[in-house]
DNA sequence: AAAACGGGGGC
DNA sequence: GCCCCAGTTTT
């Protein structure tokens, strides 16, 4: 178990030196990172952002968000995949934070635990644990792992985990990864980052990859 | 645990 | 044209 977690930290020094260390602060505003996030399923980075951008755009504020029948609110977040659904979800979700505290905001997300922030989030329809930890961690500083399909498989390959669904994959991490929300941060940003670009979920780079000597997968496909 | 949801872009 | 994608909800 020892040697798993010195595995981790050595993981972590190669890809956050190769994808670039990343500042917590500032801080994404929770908004943008709570409505961005929900766009951004099933989708890619680029269809989420014209998505959001087109929102912002159309939209003046969040209330006119709310005010606005669901089919325009879907024609501004076209690009973004389930663009009906996602609209009904973000509508919404803006009208039951609309009603936590009379304005459009989270920040009181701030004064509550880890935990009830989790529970808060995921009460939102359109909003599970991959959103609202995104929000909890990247917002807010709260020392909380996403685990998502990037960060499963990489930790996977690289033998940090061995685990049947994310959430096994979760409490693995959880135990053995420091609970510190920069090192949480950077862990999952790298992971994602080398997901993406490199340990790809078919045909990984694995030539650009600086861990192949410690990679599990890397050892079991060299031959092909 | 597995299927449904469901669309733009890369190959 | 086929297949994938910062997931969530429902069966």
């Amino acid at each position: 178990m020892q040697d798993l977690r010195a595995k981790a930290e050595l993981v972590y020094r190669e890809l956050v030196a190769l994808h670039g260390f990343q500042q917590l602060v500032p801080r994404r505003e929770p908004m943008h990172e709570l409505i961005s996030t929900m766009l951004s399923h099933q989708t890619t980075e680029a269809n989420e952002e014209r998505g959001y951008q087109n929102l912002r755009a159309t939209f003046p504020t969040w209330e006119a968000v709310i005010a606005a029948p669901v089919e325009a609110v879907a024609e501004a977040i076209k690009p973004a995949n389930y663009a009906p659904a996602k609209a009904k979800n973000i509508q919404a979700a803006l009208a039951t934070i609309l009603a936590e505290r009379g304005e459009i905001s989270i920040d009181f997300l701030a004064e509550r635990s880890t935990e009830e922030g989790m529970a808060w989030l995921t009460l939102l329809r359109g909003v599970g644990p991959k959103t609202a930890s995104l929000v909890l961690l990247f917002c807010f500083s709260k020392p909380i792992l996403p685990v998502d399909t990037h960060v499963h498989r990489v930790s996977q390959r690289l033998g940090l985990v061995n685990a049947k669904t994310p959430t096994e994959a979760h409490e693995i991490l959880w135990e053995m990864l420091p609970h510190d929300a920069e090192w949480l941060f950077n862990y999952h940003v790298a992971l994602l980052r080398h997901g993406q670009r490199i340990c790809l979920f078919k045909n990984p780079r694995c030539n650009q990859c600086p861990l192949t000597e410690h990679c599990l997968w890397y050892a079991a496909h060299r031959a092909e």
